[in-house]
Parts: structure tokens; C-alpha cells; sequence
DNA sequence: GTTAAAAAAGCGAGCGCTCGTTCGATTTGA
DNA sequence: TCAAATCGAACGAGCGCTCGCTTTTTTAAC
């Protein structure tokens, strides 16, 4: 095809991230390939470096997208509850991050994508931890930007455990578990 | 050399795993290369295979070893607060675990590997978690188990972000933040 | 005690393979 | 008709690993 419209060109864009996507959660970040991410987006081998300048970039906007998608739903609930259900409960997609994580230790250019990441996550946890202390329900008196590292330091650990699938526990009795740090009143003489 | 004493067998294998364990660190797991190994161990490429069956063997030797010693000291110290200490303190050597931990998603060797060392970490956890109990500084009547849990949580958040080096406050603070979890009086009508 | 045979550790060029990527030919919509 | 999108064979690099060779220590025969 020639010069197509700009709304083919995103499709066939979001197409191989689509199957990168698929391929990283199936086999993991290192057999990544190009070979299949193309097969599996029924491309050919040149197609893809004219989307993308190479395999790294299309990472990287993979990355992107992911805290995208994934933060898109965090706020909407206005509820820590209904955040931890999404992460754990028993028809939530597991989550690439961890493995990102990992990455990003000996990575830049994917350090900089996830604390991007967590950046927004922050933003969007703050809002929850400040109302929940407005209506009491946390101390009302505590530091919120320590106590939403807090409970941002949880979520991580929920989300790296769900994606391996190495819970010991039910996903209830740990989200109980989880909303008892939230509700701690104890924290607040530490952090406050 | 020909068949050699049991010592120098066993050292060559250290070397081989130290030399491992240092590329592992520097690059991440998915630039571990055998002859990278190899040339930082001092060994011609053939060698490795008269002490591993491939590469593979290596890594799960290497997986188990990291268990094994990051473990050793772990309940020691008989306090949960020198244990954090060590995993977050300025002289704390930054963990490869949450790579592997990564990886076990995808690969079941791996994961059998973590899983084990998991089962050691409650083992351990779990004297020092009844011990608080006993002298009143966790909630008594909480279930144990479940507590132990929770800890190691917590424990897993903070090693994945001292190997990513994802800290925003101080580790002090992070500190205190998890052990003011630890005796949160409200777990207890949680978990109990 | 000397020496030759045997065995195992170490070596390293090179194999087969897969990777990301390139580039000229081909197809297709504007 | 022309430019852009697609194709796919091929390339160079790097991977884990092999295998015949050399080196070195143990063993054994005398």
C-alpha cells in the first residue's frame, strides 16, 4: 500500500503492539523477538522499521503503553478496594511491569519509562490517600506522600506476585491484609 | 590438569558461579553470556561444560547459591529490624533475586528455584514473627502465618527497589514505614 | 625410584543457529 | 504515474555448545 490514511497507519502501529504485548506475556521479555512479533501481527520482516526504528524503540513504546492502559482505570473507582481487586482479583490480566522492573535495573531507557510510571501512579494514589484520611479511615494526621509510598510499595509487591502466580495465600486474605496497612493507626507516629 | 583433588573441582565451580553472579549483577540476566562468564572466570570456553551440563545449569547453581547465602544470616540477629537493615542499609549488596523472581513467570526451573527460597525465607520468618508476638510487640492473637505473609510482602517490595535503586525517601524512613506495619495493632482483626 | 600409560582438566577454533537489521524488488492506494 | 507500504531473501554479529587437541597430575608397572 502507498501513502495511506493516518488512521491505518496507527492501526497497523497498535497492531504490532498488540503482538509484542501478547509475546511479552507469554514468554517473557528475554525471547522477545521481532521474528514472531511480526508473524503474529502477519507482517513481514522490513514492515516493522517503518514503525518503529528498531526493536528497542518499539519496546519502549510498548512500555509507554503499558503504564498507560494500566493506569487508566487507577482513580476511576475512588476506592483503594476496588484498585486492589483489579490488580488481584481472579479476571485480572498479570501484569508485564515486574519483569520492566527488573529491566530498568540495568536499562536507562526503561528505568526512565517506569518511573514515569510511578510517577502517575503517585499522582493518582495521592488523591485516594487524602480523601480516605478526610473521611477518616486513615490517619488523619500522617505524612500522605510517605503513606502512599507505603502503599504504593504493597501494590508493587501485589503486582510482581500476581504476575508470577506465586500466591500462597487467597487473594482475599492478602487485600485484607493490604487494607489493614492502609488502616494502620500506628503508621502515623512513624510517618507523621 | 587430570583428576584433580575434590577442593580445587569445588573452587573452579565457585569461580564459575562467582564469576556468574558478578555479570549477572553488572548486565542483568538477559545479557548473561557464557564467554563473558568464562573470560571474567579466567576459563577457555570448553571448560564449563566439565563443571555444568550448559548454561542453564549454571544459572539454576547460581539461583540456588544466592538463596542459600543471602539466606544465611536471616534470623540471626533474632530481630526483624536488623534483617531490613542489612537488605536496605548503605552496605547492603543489591539484590539479582527480583530478576529471578521475573523470570520464574516464564521458566518453571526458575520458579521451582524461588519457590524454595521462599519456603526457607518463612521458615525463617516465622520464629522471629512468633517471638515479637510473645513479647507483646505484635498483635498475640493474630495468625501467625498470615503475618509472615504480610512481612514478606513487604520484604520482596523492598528488595526489588533496592536492586532497581527506586528509592524516593530515605531508607530510613521506608524502615520505619515497615516495621510500623509490622506492629500495626489493626492487623490483628484482620488476620486473626 | 624411574618411567610410561592413563585419565581428566583446560583449551580454542569453529559449528549451527537465531537474532536484529538491511535493501532492492514488488505491490498498492492516492 | 508516483510515492509509500510491504515483502522476503540475505547479512553480519553473537549466541550456546562441540570436539579434537594439548597439558598436567595421578596411577601403575618394573
Amino acid at each position: 500500500m502507498p501513502k495511506v490514511s493516518a488512521e491505518h497507519k496507527a492501526a497497523v502501529r497498535e497492531r504490532l503492539l498488540d503482538a509484542a504485548h501478547a509475546c511479552l506475556h507469554e514468554k517473557g521479555l528475554e525471547a522477545l523477538t521481532t521474528r514472531e512479533i511480526l508473524e503474529r501481527a502477519g507482517l513481514s520482516a522490513g514492515t516493522l522499521y517503518h514503525y518503529f526504528s528498531g526493536k528497542d524503540d518499539l519496546v519502549m513504546a510498548l512500555a509507554e503503553r503499558i503504564a498507560v492502559t494500566e493506569l487508566a482505570d487507577v482513580g476511576a473507582g475512588d476506592d483503594l478496594l476496588a484498585l486492589v481487586g483489579r490488580v488481584l482479583g481472579p479476571h485480572a490480566v498479570p501484569s508485564v511491569l515486574p519483569e520492566l522492573r527488573a529491566r530498568a535495573r540495568v536499562d536507562r531507557h526503561v528505568r526512565r519509562a517506569v518511573s514515569r510510571y510511578d510517577e502517575v501512579l503517585v499522582a493518582r494514589f495521592v488523591p485516594l490517600v487524602e480523601q480516605a484520611q478526610a473521611e477518616g479511615r486513615l490517619a488523619p494526621d500522617a505524612d500522605a506522600a510517605a503513606l502512599v509510598e507505603l502503599v504504593e510499595l504493597v501494590f508493587e509487591a501485589l503486582q510482581a506476585r500476581a504476575a508470577a502466580g506465586t500466591f500462597v495465600t487467597s487473594h482475599e486474605r492478602v487485600a485484607a491484609a493490604f487494607l489493614s496497612v492502609l488502616s494502620a493507626q500506628q503508621i502515623q507516629g512513624v510517618l507523621a
